[in-house]
RNA sequence: GGCCCGUUCGUCUAGUGGUUAGGACGCCAGGUUUUCAUCCUGGUAACAGGGGUUCGAUUCCCCUACGGGCUACCA
């Protein structure tokens, strides 16, 4: 890959200060958290990028951490899913993975620490009671609350209303005493919040059907992670696990809130108004460099004018603190842009690996390419190279090279073209002229430089533009308004065939 | 409504107490002896507003506006 390098100077530089910050920063854990409940998410990938770039960078290990609390909604397929989307885009991790089903005894057991240390209380306020109130909080407009009702219920009085068969949900009490929660955010600075605003918020449905503000905090803390790297719209969560992590006495990790990704109208980035699915995008031709290499620029740079990198790349600059603190509109037409210089980059042979499954699906083009043979495939390969902006497009490109000339019949009214003087008439003259002249230029002579020398020798001795006899060959050998180039085509497509095509166009005129 | 977060071209962004506010995508125009694409050249376009601080603010502070996130027995 022809990339642009740094000097070798700056090389050095970044090795030896990393070598500082590995000896000083052995213990960095960090943890991807994908919640199986659908399949793997753009913002996933920018998340578990961010945290992997990171880990990477600073010689950190990273768990694999399927948050599948939420037993309605989690399934095992998602699970496989996202685990094999981020493999396939070269994002992984060395510990894992690790199901947070599978840990309800260790849930447990710290619910009931919290319990009896009066961190937390039984709760038996039901849905109806809680919409009562909060209706009622509405009313006199004041900010929607849980009240804390059930605060003063004791650990005995609950046992006994449960052994009763009342059912209660498990809440955590925020000390309100505590005042400003403040922590330091790695991408945005200290931010600030106080306990009154924070209302005794459910941790658990019961004693083993533990929520995520608590999972997060018992599995960071028994994971030992040390750096929490996740969406903005975790910022609210924040103090509600500062909070646990104090009631337990337990050191909380250092945090870092990424800017979301956007759709068009600002909102954060949803199914409802945009392609969210990375397998939507691989199938749609987007590679996975371009996708990694397109989210890791939505919201971090580099300051220096660089836009195309590879993921070790980016392990190597990747830095927090030069992370964006607005969210970013994901903008399609800049991943498309990428897309084409990542296929442009790439060698032909690696091209035909990656358009083999499209291409495969093809019937036209799979025929055909038996038929004509792979040496024919690569060289039409290498003409559509440069025009492809995403792979699924190949075939669309490709197509018209493959069908045999018993079945090709190029649309007449191609032919004319006002700019290049051309109408039916002219086309079907010139056709016939060139025809003449090419039939007399030796097979072997049939190539690129002498069939420049051969026609551009006509069209001197027709004295004609350049367009009135390549632009109706180019239509007669394509069928398609646009292609390759005349002479590029004339030699794939070699003697035989160019001719019948010529000779087809002729008599369709 | 409340709390929190944010705001440089349409988009992704660089940047500084004094700059012609830079780059990229997109778009427009021209060139690369035929189309398209590539490539090259040029152009278009931004510091949300108002107060301070200051000799001077896009940059520092405050307010407002606007946008967003959260406000679940989802994560």
């Amino acid at each position: 890959m022809n990339m642009r390098r740094k000097t070798k100077h700056f090389a050095e530089i970044l090795y030896t200060s990393q070598a500082i910050i590995r000896i000083t920063m052995s213990d960095i854990r960090l943890r991807f958290p994908p919640s199986p409940t659908g399949n793997l998410h753009i913002g996933t990938v920018r998340t578990c990028l961010y945290n992997y770039l990171f880990a990477k960078k600073h010689g950190g290990k990273i768990i694999m951490r399927l948050e599948d609390t939420d037993k309605q909604r989690s399934t095992d397929e998602y699970a496989e899913n996202i685990m094999s989307g981020l493999k396939n885009l070269g994002i992984t991790w060395d510990e894992g993975p690790i199901r947070q089903s599978e840990r309800t005894k260790i849930y447990t057991k710290y619910l009931q620490e919290l319990l009896q240390s009066g961190h937390a209380y039984y709760c038996f306020c039901t849905a109806e009671d809680l919409a009562k109130e909060r209706s009622e909080q509405e009313a006199k407009k004041l900010p929607p609350r849980y009240s804390g009702k059930c605060r003063s219920v004791t650990f005995q009085e609950a046992e006994k209303r449960m052994a009763d068969g009342e059912k209660a949900v498990i809440r955590f009490r925020v000390p309100e005493e505590r005042g400003d929660i403040i922590f330091s955010d790695l991408v945005r600075g200290d931010v600030q919040i106080h306990t009154k605003e924070i209302a005794d918020f459910v941790i658990a449905k019961n004693l083993t059907s533990p929520l995520y503000n608590f999972v997060v905090v018992v599995d960071d803390f028994d994971m030992k992670i040390s750096h929490v790297i996740r969406g903005e719209d975790h910022i609210s969560n924040t103090p509600k696990q500062i909070l646990i992590y104090e009631a337990f006495g337990w050191k909380s990790p250092e945090f870092a809130h990424l800017p979301l990704i956007l759709n068009q109208d600002k909102s954060k980035l949803s199914k409802r108004k945009n392609k969210v699915s990375v397998d939507d995008y691989l199938s749609d031709g987007i590679l996975p460099e371009a996708l990694i290499n397109f989210l890791a620029l939505l919201g971090w740079n580099t300051s220096d004018e660089q836009e195309i990198f590879t993921l070790k790349e980016l392990v190597k600059k990747f830095s927090l603190n030069r992370v964006q603190k607005g969210g970013a509109i994901f903008d399609f037409e800049r991943l498309m842009w990428m897309n084409g210089v990542w296929i442009r980059e790439m060698p032909l042979h690696e091209l035909k690996n990656r358009v083999e499954s499209i291409i495969s699906k093809d019937v036209v083009l799979s025929e055909g390419r038996k038929k004509y043979g792979e040496e024919f495939f690569t060289n039409t390969l290498s003409l559509i190279h440069e025009r492809l902006k995403k792979l699924s497009e190949a075939p669309d490109l490709l197509r018209f090279f493959f069908i045999p000339e018993k079945n090709y019949s190029p649309d007449p009214e191609l032919f004319p073209h006002k700019k290049m003087k051309v109408d039916k008439e002219t086309a079907k003259r010139m056709l016939q002229i060139s025809m003449q002249t090419l039939e007399a230029l030796p097979e072997e002579k049939w190539n690129q430089s002498e069939l420049e020398i051969t026609l551009f020798h006509l069209i001197k001795e027709q004295d004609v533009k350049n367009g009135q006899i390549l632009w109706p060959i180019r239509v007669a050998l394509s069928g398609e308004k646009f292609s390759p180039g005349t002479f590029e085509l004339l030699e794939v497509f070699g003697k035989k065939r160019s001719l019948q095509r010529i000779e087809k166009s002729i008599s369709s005129l």
